[in-house]
Formats: C-alpha cells, sequence, structure tokens
DNA sequence: ACACCTTCGTTCGAATTTGAACAACAGGAG
DNA sequence: CTCCTGTTGTTCAAATTCGAACGAAGGTGT
C-alpha cells in the first residue's frame, strides 16, 4: 500500500511524457532562436514581443499586460523593451488615464521586421513541431496543455 | 490556390497547439524553479545535473555527454558543474582513456540533496501537468512529443 | 483631507547562458 | 613518424534573466 511519507513516483510512461515534453521544449527553443537570430536579428522573446503587440489594438499594450502575455518578468520586460526601442521596432508611450502607465507600441518599422521574420519562423515552427504530428495529435495537445496553463494562470493569481 | 511565396500560416487549431505548448512550457518552468530554489537551493538546471549523473553508471557522465543529454551548451554545463562542485555535490575526474576528458561525478553529499529534493519536485511535476492530464492524453504527449524529440535530435547532429 | 494598501514600471546587483576563440589531445591517412 | 582533421573542455566577453527594492501614483475607507 502507498505510504503518506513516500512520493509517488512517475512510472515509464509518465516519466516518457515529461521528459519528452522537456526535450522537446529545450530543442525546440534552441533552433528557433538561433534559426530568428540568423535570419532576422531578433531573440524568440523580442519576436514574440512583436507579434502579441501586432495582435493588440493600436498596436500597443500595457507594460504589464504585455509581461502577462509573454511570461515573463516584468523587469526582463523593460529590458527587452528598451532593446527594441533603440533598434526602432517599439516605441514607449504614456498612459493618458494613468501616469504610471506605459504603452509599449509597434513602430511601422516593427510591423515591417516583423512581416520579414514571420514566414521562416513559422515554416520552423511547422516543420518541427506541427507537421509532425497528426491531427488527433495536434487537438489533444492543444486541449491538454491548454489545461495544464489555464490552471497554472490560475495558481499565479492567487 | 497556395502561393509558394506566401507561407502556410498556423490555423485555429494549429496556434492553440503551439501557444499552449510554449505556455505550459514556459509556466512550468518558472513554477518549478521557484520551488526547486526555495526548497532544495538548486535550479532546475543543477536539479537536472543530479538526476542525470544519478541514472549513469558510477554516477560519472563525461562533460560532452551531460552536456547532450541536458540540452545545454558545453560552456554552460562547465559553468553549472563549478558550481556544483562548489557545493560539494559533484566532483570532476578526468578520464583514464582521454587526457581531454573530464568526468562528472555524484559525491554521497550529491546523491543526498537529490534524494532530498526529488520528492517535492516529483509532486509538483505531477500536481501542475501528470495528474492534469488523462492517461490517453499523457500517452499521446509522450508518443507525439518523442517523435518531435528524437527528429531535432538527428537535425543537430547534421 | 487623511492614512493605508495595492499597482506600475524602472533600476540595481547577482546569477546564468551562449557562441566564439582557444589550447591540448585523439585518431587516421599517407 | 607526420600531417590533418575532429574532439574535448575551458575561458572569455556579451547578452539576458530574475527578484528585491524603489519612487511614484492610484484607489478605498473613514
Amino acid at each position: 500500500m502507498p505510504s503518506l511519507n513516500e512520493p509517488r513516483w512517475l512510472d515509464q510512461d509518465e516519466m516518457a511524457a515529461w521528459r519528452g515534453f522537456v526535450a522537446a521544449s529545450n530543442l525546440l527553443n534552441r533552433r528557433l532562436e538561433r534559426q530568428l537570430k540568423e535570419d532576422s536579428g531578433l531573440s524568440h522573446t523580442q519576436y514574440e514581443i512583436l507579434v502579441h503587440l501586432s495582435g493588440a489594438p493600436a498596436g500597443s499594450l500595457r507594460m504589464t499586460e504585455l509581461a502577462e502575455k509573454l511570461i515573463t518578468s516584468k523587469s526582463g520586460l523593460t529590458y527587452q523593451v528598451t532593446q527594441l526601442e533603440r533598434m526602432g521596432l517599439v516605441g514607449r508611450r504614456s498612459c493618458p488615464s494613468d501616469v504610471r502607465g506605459v504603452f509599449a507600441e509597434l513602430t511601422d518599422q516593427g510591423r515591417e521586421a516583423l512581416r520579414q521574420a514571420a514566414p521562416g519562423h513559422v515554416a520552423l515552427v511547422r516543420e518541427l513541431l506541427i507537421d509532425v504530428l497528426s491531427r488527433e495529435q495536434l487537438a489533444v495537445l492543444a486541449e491538454g496543455l491548454g489545461e495544464v496553463s489555464a490552471r497554472l494562470r490560475l495558481d499565479d493569481r492567487a
């Protein structure tokens, strides 16, 4: 019988899932990072910032909101937005309704950089992940990991 | 008809799978990192080093081999092994058959640290990922991401 | 108006990561 | 043996990341 002091270790299947997840994640990050840097001079983080801004109304988001979407620290975002600002891809604009607030805003040049970087990035994501999996596998992955993410986000608020 | 110049963007399902994967990965890393650091004073990377050494014959592995298992750079591993050496959890031993070679070797103290850190870590992995998914979802995840990882590893060799 | 608690974004120092360059060595072809 | 190519682990500088501390506002209750 299971002891309360003895933890429930992962069985073979569980371990395979966990290791596969970690390995795929690390390997994918490595590849995408390299490709983006060589192809567009952008880091994956920077690319994601452009993507999220691009998908937001007026191409702008509050710093805190953007940090949450990116799942990164506020200080980390401050750093990266500064970098993107120097590259001319993003601008800062103060918030009318809140003096403390800062909007990160996509510039025309930023939109253009994203338009230029996106095809290569998407193609690689497709080649390395999406097209390797079947439609059913993708669906299971979306639902399962969606649920995992949702729970983690809730926990973080608490 | 699809143009050769126009990339195949991700449809809704594909995007959901991709975003879920990235989000789950980042959120999980954040959580595990925090838990391990608070609970055992180890980073996730350091913990993984101990795990891989623990699962190797004589509790030791060549630096390059270990770096590949961890999916990290050689220089990064050098740094972390040095840290673990200072903590007394890992030792370095030169390789008999190859003067250049270096074995990273788990010390008794390292084994003890792992034994102490593992239960909490595994429990959290279980709570946040494994136990959230059904048996079928786990199987799909293991097989799908296993295949993805395998292909990525092959590509890296080339 | 006042005190109180929260939120916002930045700054700071410390830790980590990476790729390139490097020196030393291994292994094979000639 | 000797040259050549590939490997091994480390060092180095640069970039990035995080958490804690911070100053400045917001917002609420009294």
